[in-house]
RNA sequence: GGGCCUAUAGCUCAGCCUGGUUAGAGCGCAUCCCUGAUAAGGAUGAGGUCGUUAGUUCAAAUCUAACUAGGCCCA
């Protein structure tokens, strides 16, 4: 017996039955267990931040990594799945900090380090619950017991291992680098705190005279270059003047002396006298040498420092075309003079901010402050060419809200692009979805990677694991595990954070060793994830290298610079290899309106809410289905959601419903379905049915073999529709049949319907776990089994027929044709008629329709179909060119060739079609090269074309016709009733029909039969008296009465 | 400023890789039909200069280029 379900379900509340079925069973854990000694498909789930609870972009991932999965566990294959955490970094560090109320990271060591730290370590465990509600909300099985996490002491010594690997493949190394730096805070800021808090202010704007020092090309001595800045401050810094190599400038001359300027920025000269004298590309003045404005680091021109440079970044949009560079405190300062081949860097600005004792008379300033006092000193100097004060948008520290300055920072980078022309080579191992990702944005990115820069003057994070000699700075010892600490320092830590690191010295040969005060960005861990949760190379280093690289990640496109590349990084300079074979990268989820979804503009549907009003299935479905996984943003719509639940779970849980209702209404068991005859002995609409089913299991295989999740709905849509809308519809009296009679052919129906939904169901695990989960337990009715744990279906090519499918299909066009004509002619479904006229000499087309003719009568409620052979009076034919066959073939031709076709009379094309081909010019033309489209010759509204024939019906409605119109009708009325008093489908009743008209008299006894068959009547009574209704043309109302 | 993506019906999107002459679907709208599995279903209709321009071609929504607008990432 099958349990007999409600009609009506509400999703939500269900999946959540379902959800603590599978934890009841350990569904998950099963699901592993089987496959425990199966080939391993190895799955990398990206870490999320812990903070704040999961938006759409972190539900939509979770869906990707669950399908996936399930998908290849299905298939045979073991698939690990843990979750990973990211708990390091800023983002904890800043929540804590507010929590705390630690302003900046002097606040942060005066409250300890180590308790700081401890405070992050807490904060991480708490917002867990939160994600852990709404993964199983969606479904996702994955492992949260056995997770990992980057603060594990396991984690942290693989991710030592890995910088040590690095290390000694010499991909380390230590250099400057510009950041925004906060001199209140005494820390740099990341870029996305440097733009947090930009205000207008006014600051000096100065043009500055450098005077040349030697005669260079045009240049002669004692010319004065005029550079302008907006930070005076940094002039002290200053070590090279940079200028476009393409850019024009010209020498002046104002009362005597002679100025550089760029051409197009003379007219910041309009207020004086002057007199143009030559000009010159900027090509031809790079070298050229000039005198400092401050002298205190003269003696860096050595190393080629003073000297006309060039940089990209010169433009002439604004100041003279010439740009103070000072390579301390701007980042393209930085690196034209790297690229000018000038090594050095002067810095005579403290961590405080302010000027140290180098400069005279600047000691001890605060840098702003001090602007004024540099204007003074170039205008004693004689340097100063103009001053004045200029509105513009400067970044001010977001916490202390003091003016950022940008500094040099020491920084450890990683030598990215000596591997990045490797990187680009191997990624193209990699399978993309899309495929532009990989093989243009990653690939470009890749490409033009710049040396990345690892270390972070922070403190919740992994350490750098680099002790230096406390009296010699070259000489540093690189740290690869725990076990190597402890023999250089005797100390065996059991935690690796920066508050167990710091004290740990190491002494060796009377030299002292002290750690680098720098913590790891945590991006290097989310690179060193594949490493780090295996414990690798310590533990495990078996089970790694069979996963290695992982078969499958899946994360949103903002990635590609984000651990797409880290881990592309590390495991191209680790192992020369890509760190993942197959990649699905989604885009943005906006809200509806097309903007970023925004909590304050609350425009969008809670997640929560969402999922509890649609469930889990209709999400994710929706998800998939939607342009995000080709890469695409997504205006998210929850009326979409809606109708993936209309169109897609809502049918499907329908057509199961019908099949537990009428098999527990007649008591169909198991046992009796074993009795159904073999799939060939079936009617037709049975093996068609099968056979579209084992069609679309080749399709959604070939789909997700290849990660193409989005080509996996639209195939479902079509073939749920194809059940329930042509299948159960056509077939519904075969499951409604008394008992006794045609036994097999209602047991074939049975286990037909049964066998498609739980083959059908299989397919659509993966995508929707929680229905098709449910729809198994009903159509199984085993103790502790799960269709999670059954094999995937893989089509058998012996029950796709083919043939059968475009049967069903003439079918099909003739039904919808034949129902237009009804429609256009006012002559409904309920009206019985005589004849449908197939009008058609194809004598294959004949014999096609011969074999479908049942279905077609049943449909069309239709006697008998008659085949008319002379189509001439019906229709007419017209021709032209298959295009693509004949175009390639006939050349500039085509265009006359297919006016030659529209010439050419009826009698013509006639022979055309008897000889199967013609002769044109040079050319010989098969039939099979030409398009026929037929054209109505007899225009009667009961005629109409269908593709390669047409049909018509016979309208003439016989006395019995109408007869059998009046019993339908009267079913029709009995079965409203019926429902609308809540009958059970099982009901019988009694029937009173009131009518006195004489026709309908007439009909009830000729169909009495007939309706109380349908109606499940039992008594049935005519009470001659006028009815109060009014059906057709006559008065007619019936009673009935449960029996 | 650079890289990548997108632009097709009122709305959300297929189709484009691999060019073929009547460009599709869903929602919404209008009209109608059907209904004892269905919070449904079906039919018909209105609604498109396929962002603009130029090119390649016998033929362009589809290929190429430029431009315009929007998005993501970087600078």
């Amino acid at each position: 017996m099958f349990k007999r379900i409600e009609n009506n379900i509400d999703l939500a509340k269900n999946e959540n039955k379902i959800s603590d079925y599978w934890l009841e069973i350990d569904a998950f854990q099963k699901s592993l267990d089987i496959r425990k000694s199966s080939k391993i498909f190895r799955f990398y789930d990206g870490p999320p931040f812990p903070t704040g609870s999961p938006h759409y972009g972190n539900l939509l991932a979770g869906v990707i990594k669950d399908i996936v999965p399930r998908y290849w566990t299905m298939r045979g294959y073991f698939v690990e799945r843990r979750f990973g955490w990211d708990v390091h970094g800023l983002p904890i560090e800043m929540e804590v900090q507010k929590q705390l109320g630690l302003e900046d990271p002097q606040d942060i060591v005066e409250y300890g380090v180590a308790k700081f730290n401890e405070a992050c370590r807490s904060q991480v465990q708490t917002n867990t619950e939160n994600w852990e509600k709404i993964t199983r909300k969606i479904g996702r099985w994955v492992d949260f017991e056995n997770d990992y996490k980057t603060m594990d002491i396991g984690f942290m010594e693989s991710v030592w291992w890995v910088f040590k690997e690095l290390f000694d493949k010499d991909l380390i190394y230590k250099d400057y680098k510009v950041l925004p730096y906060s001199w209140a805070a005494a820390t740099p800021l990341s870029n996305f705190e440097a733009n947090m808090d930009y205000r207008d202010v006014e600051d000096p704007s100065i043009f500055f005279k450098l005077k040349a020092r030697e005669d260079f090309n045009k240049i002669k001595k004692d010319d004065y270059f005029l550079v302008w800045t907006t930070t005076p401050w940094c002039i002290p810094g200053n070590l090279a003047i940079a200028v476009g190599k393409d850019i024009e400038y010209t020498r002046v001359e104002i009362e005597g002396k002679f100025y550089w300027i760029a051409t197009d920025r003379l007219h910041e000269l309009d207020d004086y006298d002057l007199e143009t004298d030559t000009s010159s590309l900027g090509q031809d003045l790079i070298g050229a040498e000039y005198v400092p404005a401050y002298t205190e680091f003269e003696e860096e021109n050595i190393g080629k420092a003073f000297r006309l440079i060039h940089s990209d970044d010169t433009n002439t949009d604004s100041g003279s075309g010439l740009v103070s560079q000072a390579p301390a405190y701007g980042e393209s300062d930085f690196y034209s003079l790297k690229n000018a081949g000038i090594s050095v860097i002067v810095d005579p600005v403290t961590l405080a901010g302010k000027f140290d004792q180098t400069i005279k008379g600047l000691e001890d300033m605060y840098v702003k402050d001090a602007d004024n006092k540099i204007i003074e000193q170039l205008n004693e100097r004689d340097l100063l060419f103009s001053s004045k004060r200029e509105m513009h948008s400067y970044p001010f520290c977001w916490r202390t809200g003091t003016p950022l300055i940008y500094k040099a920072i020491p920084t450890w980078f990683v030598n990215v692009e000596k591997i990045s022309a490797r990187m680009v080579e191997l990624n193209e191992e990699t399978h993309w979805v899309p495929g532009f990702i990989g093989e243009k944005r990653f690939s470009n990115w890749l490409a033009d990677a710049r040396d990345w820069a690892i270390s972070r003057n922070r403190y919740w994070g992994s350490c750098i694991p680099i002790w230096i000699n406390d009296d010699d700075p070259e000489d540093i010892i690189c740290i690869g595990s725990i076990e190597e600490l402890e023999k250089l320092s005797g100390v065996k830590a059991n935690d690796l954070h920066k508050h167990f690191m710091d004290d740990i010295k190491i002494e060796i040969n009377n030299k002292t060793y002290t750690r680098t005060p720098e913590v790891l960005d945590c991006w290097f861990e989310s690179g060193s994830m594949p490493y780090g949760q295996q414990h690798y190379p310590f533990e495990n280093s078996k089970d790694f290298m069979e996963g290695f690289p992982a078969d499958f990640i899946a994360e949103g496109l903002d990635q590609t610079r984000g651990w797409f590349y880290t881990l592309t990084v590390l495991s191209v300079a680790l192992f020369d290899s890509v760190a993942f074979k197959n990649c699905i990268t989604t885009g943005m989820i906006l809200a509806e309106d097309g903007r970023k979804m925004s909590k304050s503009l609350k425009n969008y549907p809670d997640p929560e809410e969402l999922l509890n009003n649609y469930g889990g299935d209709s999400l994710r479905a929706y998800l998939i289905n939607s342009p995000v996984v080709r890469g695409e943003p997504l205006k998210f719509s929850e009326e979409g959601v809606k109708l993936v639940t209309r169109n897609v779970i809502l049918p499907l849980w329908n057509s199961f419903s019908f099949f537990s209702n009428y098999a527990n209404a007649d008591n169909i068991s198991k046992e009796d379905l074993d009795r159904a005859s073999p799939v060939r002995e079936r009617t037709l609409m049975d093996q068609w049915i099968i056979s579209s089913l084992q069609s679309l299991i080749k399709t959604v295989n070939e789909k997700m073999e290849n990660y193409y999740l989005y080509e996996v709905i639209p195939p479902l849509i079509d073939f749920i529709d194809e059940l329930t809308n042509w299948y159960v519809r056509t077939n519904r009296k075969r499951f409604w049949k008394e008992k006794d009679s045609n036994d097999i052919d209602k047991l074939n129906a049975f286990k037909t319907l049964h066998e498609v939904l739980l083959e059908f169901s299989k397919t659509m695990a993966p995508v929707l776990p929680f229905i098709c989960e449910e729809i198994y337990q009903g159509l199984t009715n085993e103790e502790n089994k799960s269709i999670h744990l059954e094999n995937y279906p893989e089509a058998d090519p012996n029950i796709i027929n083919q043939e059968l499918e475009e049967q069903i299909q003439i079918a099909k066009d003739i039904i919808r044709t034949a129902r237009n004509i009804r429609l256009n002619l006012n002559l409904p479904n309920k009206q019985p008629l005589k004849t449908l006229s197939v009008i058609t000499n194809n004598e294959l087309l004949i014999k096609n329709i011969e074999v479908v003719k049942g279905i077609i009568l049943d449909e069309l409620n239709i006697k008998t179909i008659e085949y008319v052979k002379s189509v001439d009076k019906w229709y007419k034919f017209e021709c032209k060119p298959n295009f693509a066959v004949l175009g390639p073939r006939l050349g500039s031709e085509i265009g006359n060739f297919t006016k030659y076709l529209q010439s050419l009379n009826q009698s013509e094309i006639k022979e055309i079609i008897n000889e199967g081909k013609l002769k044109y010019d040079k050319f010989d033309i098969l039939l099979s090269e030409i398009e026929l489209r037929l054209v109505k010759e007899n225009t009667a509204n009961s005629h109409e074309i269908v593709d390669e024939f047409s049909i018509n019906l016979d309208t003439n409605i016989s006395d019995e016709l109408y007869f059998e119109r009046i019993s339908r009708e009267i079913v029709s009325i009995v079965q409203n009733q019926r429902k609308e008093m809540k009958f059970d489908i099982t009901d019988r009743i009694q029937l009173e029909i009131v009518t006195n008209d004489t026709r309908a008299i007439k009909s009830v006894e000729l169909f009495k039969d007939y309706i109380s068959k349908e109606t499940l009547a039992t008594e049935f009574k005519v009470s001659n008296i006028q009815g109060s209704d009014d059906l057709l043309d006559f008065k007619l109302n019936t009673n009935i009465r449960k029996n």
